[in-house]
DNA sequence: TCCCCTACGGGACAAATGTCCCCTGCCCTT
DNA sequence: AAGGGCAGGGGACATTTGTCCCGTAGGGGA
């Protein structure tokens, strides 16, 4: 729960009070999963946002031919959920599961929005994330459309060079929209 | 004007009062620009965001090789402008020019704040669009990691099926990350 | 301890996509 | 009215990317 309020604080720029940080805690449920377990499946409404607190997620759907594609990574002070299921409460078409043990902070849209209402480093955090968010979309589907996949790898290297630690090469390829063949070769030319 | 007082209302779910709207009125500029004019060029700082009256406008990058990349289009009732040079103040990697004669209306980053902060309307309409924002941006990057160009090109039709018509096969190809031939060869299997 | 599953890489080939020509027709400008 | 530029489409070919095999090594689970 430390790290969840260190986030705020950082990422509104000011500080909470303990009465704060009480109503924030009791808000959010805590929660462990398992390697392999499933925070969210494919056809349910997403009712939960979760702060990853340590371990990791990600976000992926499957085609008709069963080819998993990755949308999303998460890690430790990452959340990670279907923004369009938990705002309009459609059915998802992500799954999302555990790739490690991993301690969540979860919270359902009231309760968010209830935070939101009545502390301002937690509305100014949530206006600080959805700008980024958009941002850091629009700069992956500008990488989409117009870099070849081997920049979109070394792109990808360079603002997350953990990830390559942290997920295996076929996670790798799936997030970058490629398949490992790929990925494997330009891998090979690099070295 | 009453197009965006229109547009607010619509979004935010509430109606403006007569002082609002002078307010709103009174902090937009109205501006006309025409075919092939620029609103933004790459290096600029985003300083306006604008609200399209009528016309339509395309915001790209433009490679190494001289390739063009559309990230968006814009017509009436969209808004333009790069969103990262905008709240981040950052030179923008994008050109944005117009598809035709365009009526605008610009705005400033702390006149729009300040809007937000003081009409309701505003504020629910800035969180609503910034919400399917992130929306339709997570949906087109999961199109371009999961889809082939012609599912891709088959869900720009089902989206914006006036797409086609209104802009060039060699931008909608731009749009979509792919060759002007490939878009051809689609469009020669599906009739 | 053993076994199985998964990650990863290689080779051969197929399929998709892009590039570079060409040509045509149309619109806009002069 | 004429000319220039651009959208669009076709053919031939190169390149990229994917698919389908295969094998190996290592780690986790029974």
């Amino acid at each position: 729960m430390e790290l969840l309020f260190a986030y705020f604080e950082v990422k509104s720029g000011t500080l909470l009070t303990d009465m704060e940080k009480k109503r924030i805690a009791s808000r959010f449920l805590a929660k462990r999963l398992r390697k392999r377990q499933y925070l969210l499946q494919e056809g349910d409404i997403c009712k939960y946002f979760s702060f990853i607190v340590q371990g990791a997620a990600r976000t992926y759907s499957v085609d008709e031919k069963g080819n998993e594609h990755i949308l999303h990574f998460g890690t430790s002070g990452w959340w990670v959920g279907d923004n369009e299921s938990f705002t309009l409460h459609t059915p998802t078409r992500y799954n999302i599961d555990m790739l490690g043990d991993t301690e969540l902070l979860v919270i359902t849209e009231s309760d968010l929005q209830e935070l939101i209402d009545t502390i301002s480093a937690v509305s100014k955090t949530i206006a600080a994330i959805s700008s980024q968010r958009v941002i850091s979309a629009e700069k992956r589907i500008h990488a989409a459309i117009s870099q070849t996949p081997e920049e979109r790898f070394a792109a990808l290297n360079a603002a997350y060079p953990d990830f390559l630690q942290k997920f295996p090469l076929n996670m790798i390829a799936s997030y970058l929209g490629i398949s490992t063949k790929t990925l494997g070769r330009i891998r090979n030319n690099s070295k």
